[in-house]
DNA sequence: CCTTTCGCAATATGATCGTATTGTAACCTT
DNA sequence: AAGGTTACAATACGATCATATTGCGAAAGG
């Protein structure tokens, strides 16, 4: 087989000019010329790898969630010792936030791609699944920080996940509104937290 | 002057039909002919009422506040009697998720349009002083609540309207995706408040 | 070396886009 | 009744869209 390139490497070089076409001006702007100069690539390199435009724009949906999943990962090392399951339940609520530049970015076109989502099955189903893992590792944690005594021992663990869940969402549109400063938005989650001890 | 038409009727009319293709199908797919299509006239008579595809966007956005403003106006005499500042607050705080096909087509609609608000300083503007208004009509409930002691009397009003905002923003992505039920996303709020209790 | 296949680039195609232009029937004013 | 203005409808226009087609240089296997 001749000429060897990562596929998957230039699928992503793709994927990522379309997030940044979708968080700065809206799924609308993104079409496959635009991409194709985003990515100063030929429209032609762009066709060979996506088959079609939906096909990229799922696979670049999919990066997003990758993203996401970095961004947990790095977020809870700084959490401090391990098994410190309160710490870990905040270091991933803060991570969920979009406090920097990427994060803004990536919260601009995960807001711009739920939006196809809502209409589309496949994309809808991502959503609910990643969601469903999201709550059942916080509720488990919410668990764990209870039986260690760090929070009270009679709080529903999956109803406080989901309490927190859906304030971080609602913060992230804030935040992407510029309603809150992070720093407001990270007091926002303690005083929520600190409820529950 | 000739031939008398209701122009703002007419101008609702088509805005009413662009926040349905917004809700069904995002703005990517807002065109002039579908928007007339779908509101059942010529593409002549939408730019008649509109100069620009723009000017009609807005006056869309615009009409969905009047929308959150009716739904909001509708749910405050169901609270019971007057003056009762913590039912006021659970009303707009209910009314403001997407319950019912209406709710949800607007929550739609408006999600679609809150990512293009994102980077156009006008709209974000009065996404902005729309939730601003609202935040302190809840701090002033939670205040008078308090007062009344059906409230703790030492938490931070302020801060506590923005908890609720931001978590009944997160339900309205939750409920849309079809993580929560009405019941469920009620039931969280209602959680919540207790709390304050 | 030669052939095959990959990795594109370039260009074509037909649809759809926002907007501009033109025409006309209906109505009000005078 | 005449004239002017409104409220459209119809259509045209050039740009842009997603996608299809074609061609070609480079590399690997035989």
């Amino acid at each position: 087989m001749p000429r060897r390139v990562d596929h998957d490497e230039r699928r992503r070089q793709i994927a990522e000019a379309v997030l940044r076409i979708a968080a700065g001006r809206g799924l609308e702007a993104v079409s496959m010329r635009e991409v194709a100069a985003e990515a100063g690539v030929s429209i032609g390199r762009v066709q060979h790898y996506f088959a079609s435009k939906d096909q990229m724009l799922v696979f670049a949906a999919g990066r997003l969630r990758e993203h996401l999943e970095q961004r947990i990962r790095r977020g809870l090392p700084a959490a401090g010792p391990p098994h410190a399951p309160l710490r870990s339940l905040r270091a991933v609520l803060v991570a969920l936030l979009p406090l920097d530049r990427d994060g803004r970015e990536d919260a601009r076109a995960g807001a711009a791609v739920l939006i196809r989502a809502l209409g589309e099955a496949e994309l809808a189903e991502r959503y609910r699944s990643g969601r469903s893992d999201i709550v059942a590792t916080m509720a488990e944690w919410l668990r764990s920080a209870a039986d260690a005594g760090e929070l009270r021992g009679d709080l529903d663990p999956g109803l406080e996940a989901s309490v927190l869940l859906a304030l971080v969402g609602g913060l992230a549109s804030d935040l992407l509104l510029g309603h809150h400063t992070p720093e407001q938005a990270i007091a926002i989650i303690d005083h929520q937290l600190k409820r529950l001890s």
